[in-house]
DNA sequence: CTTAAACCCTAGCATACAGGTAGACTATCA
DNA sequence: TGATAGTCTACCTGTATGCTAGGGTTTAAG
């Protein structure tokens, strides 16, 4: 399962990517709108700007902005950022690969051999994905009126 | 992450379609092999067998063996059986859909649209790789020698 | 200059799950 | 009758998740 974690960030910043514009939108603004609890939602937004996607200004009329445009951030290291790998072992790793010690060869090892077809795939979607992609998507949906899945991909 | 019980069901199963033929394999033995924590192994082929998937003899020259063939035997049921669901979010699971409670609607909800491809695709894998096709592939990449992942799926 | 809005930061906390371990009991075979 | 091997119940420890509390600090507006 995707942590809560990562399934508010991407709320958030598809909501900043639709209705924030250049005027910062609050933490509170946000947390009403995606009913994501604010406190928590404060923190995740301080990771995302501490890693340099997100700007905020402090105070009154404060709030958060995108630092980069939406087609510059993919969602793949966005995921990574906030709760780690992706892959569904540590030997599938890109980006933290370190062999099982378990493993007695991991050339032939089972576990590797089922899960590395479906994980590059996963890889080859989230990867490619940036939160400009993932908008559009959400507004075809949304002008569609929205029947079944498969037609929304 | 797929946890460590699913891990060890699968080289567990594996080592029993490869080496096990008619007579028992003892849990002590497939630990041994695949470097598993005996007594934790044995919880689990006990999980397997009461799912129907392996039998049993107890007492000396006692052990597990297939109860299915390896055709028949469902990777993906295997870890939804040992591990729970395999979707990344409740409302994509097909074996156990709940609506997210915090989802303002679902038809446009960024989380589910992102991850819906990429899950599509480990279904599409895992649902249709039986213990079988699994053996197959480890065969060729044990006689080829190991090169590249590719190769092998 | 005060007040209210907003971000910043540190702590803590309840629950659940992962990944086991221990030990007694029972069945089977030589 | 002893050794082997599955069955069952119980427990345990560490870590992660999903939050909440509460203070501090900055900013803008009145």
């Amino acid at each position: 399962m995707l942590p809560m974690k990562s399934r508010y960030a991407l709320k958030a910043l598809v909501h900043l990517a639709r209705f924030g514009g250049d005027a910062p939108v609050p933490v509170s603004a946000i947390a009403q709108a995606e009913t994501i609890p604010a406190k928590f939602l404060e923190a995740i937004l301080l990771e995302l700007r501490n890693a340099g996607i997100l700007a905020s200004r402090r105070g009154k009329g404060g709030g958060y902005t995108l630092l980069l445009t939406p087609e510059k951030i993919g969602l793949g290291n966005m995921i990574r950022l906030l709760s780690g790998p992706l892959a569904p072992l540590p030997c599938l790793s890109k980006t933290a690969y370190h062999r099982c010690p378990e493993c007695v060869d991991e050339g032939t090892c089972a576990v590797r051999l089922l899960m590395a077809e479906s994980h590059a795939a996963m890889l080859a979607s989230l990867d490619q994905t940036t939160l400009a992609d993932l908008v559009r998507r959400i507004e075809r949906a949304a002008g569609w009126g929205f029947k079944d899945i498969a037609s929304c991909i």
